[in-house]
DNA sequence: GACCATTTCAAACAACTGTTTTAACTATGC
DNA sequence: GCATAGTTAAAACAGTTGTTTGAAATGGTC
């Protein structure tokens, strides 16, 4: 494994973890096995690391989304009958739920992503906002066409309630308990139970 | 106005604004117009200042939930029939929203906890979920007796995706944007909406 | 083996962190 | 008017931060 790696690796899992801001390059060096000016040498700085971490995990899956979601407005436009709500709310979580899947790095960065929603930290906001809007604004249109009878204001409220329960599922995880209720168990399940409830919310 | 309180009304902006961890003493005393050294005569720490911040907001807030649930729970113990899933959260959420009435710098809180969800620092973290848990715990237990035909982990997933939504509408504010979409306006009604969104998403 | 670019390493850098110190100030009670 | 307790002030503290430096080591090519 390449010095590269081996630092987004370590980087990876102590940024979902303890966050952006707490993580200390001697900790991602230290973890990683490499010497401290290994990051500055290989990315340029701790924010260009974040980048390139983000960026590894996150096109793939965000080229999956776009793809499926142009497919449900290209359909809609072709038929008479506009997209279902559920279609398009697919279209956007279930890519996003294959790091669940994605082997071990994968399954920390879902909890970096989880949390970008109400990160504070304004680099990783950034990071994260610049890669999800365009994306999210897709998305918007697609429900505005589901539910014809609801205010574009009204639409966009539901969405972010509904991406506030989805982060909740991705930084969702047994330990460490970040907010624990007790009784929840990731497994493949959850997704549809995130689906159905959001689906259910979000009707007119 | 004392300097304890300048300190804490300077401090909750800036905590809300861009974190526990990313604020410094030197920004909070600055903002509040007083010396450095007047956090720790008066609060001991950083993280002491933190706590008294939490307390002033959450203390009352919290007794008027406990009191609106165990009402409802007594209720479902004298009559046949079991609480609803609308009345629970309702007593859950409604007093939680006093904090976009309770002027400037409740306003300022409101942001704190709905990041707390989420939050990476242990300190915060800790802060937060000693004071929320136990009257999650009773809301849980309500949430089960209104859904008698789900499971409890089921229902604990469900309650996780409500928080979830309910994060995003107290983090919620038109600037800066933490995450704006672009067409929402905090007012009264978004409660309602809320309450709508989560009530049908977690009917069985 | 000599040359080259690439990579690693230990050490130091300046800037910033929360906290402590010690002296100065302010008001109150007698 | 003076002692006293409470509060404020400037300065320094020790520790940590991300980054930079310049030398040492490495690996491939002729």
């Amino acid at each position: 494994m390449t010095t590269k790696t081996k630092i987004m690796k370590a980087a990876e899992e102590l940024f979902a973890h303890g966050g952006f801001h707490h993580t200390t390059m001697r900790a991602i060096t230290s973890k990683a096995g490499v010497n401290l000016s290994a990051v500055n040498y290989h990315f340029g700085s701790k924010e260009a690391l974040l980048t390139a971490i983000f960026d590894m995990h996150w096109t793939p899956i965000n080229e999956e989304r776009v793809q499926r979601l142009s497919r449900v407005a290209k359909k809609s436009q072709e038929e008479p009958q506009p997209p279902t709500i559920e279609e398009a709310m697919r279209s956007f979580i279930e890519p996003t739920f294959a790091l669940f899947q994605s082997g071990a790095s994968g399954g920390y960065f879902r909890i970096i992503v989880g949390r970008a929603l109400s990160e504070p930290d304004q680099t990783v906001r950034e990071i994260f906002l610049h890669r999800v809007m365009p994306v999210i604004e897709m998305l918007k249109d697609l429900l505005c066409q589901a539910m014809p009878r609801t205010s574009r204001a009204e639409v966009s409220w539901k969405l972010r309630f509904a991406l506030g329960a989805m982060s909740q599922t991705l930084t969702g995880h047994n330990q460490p308990p970040l907010f624990y209720l007790g009784e929840e168990k990731v497994s493949s399940g959850v997704v549809d139970l995130l689906i159905g409830f959001i689906v259910k919310g979000m009707q007119e």
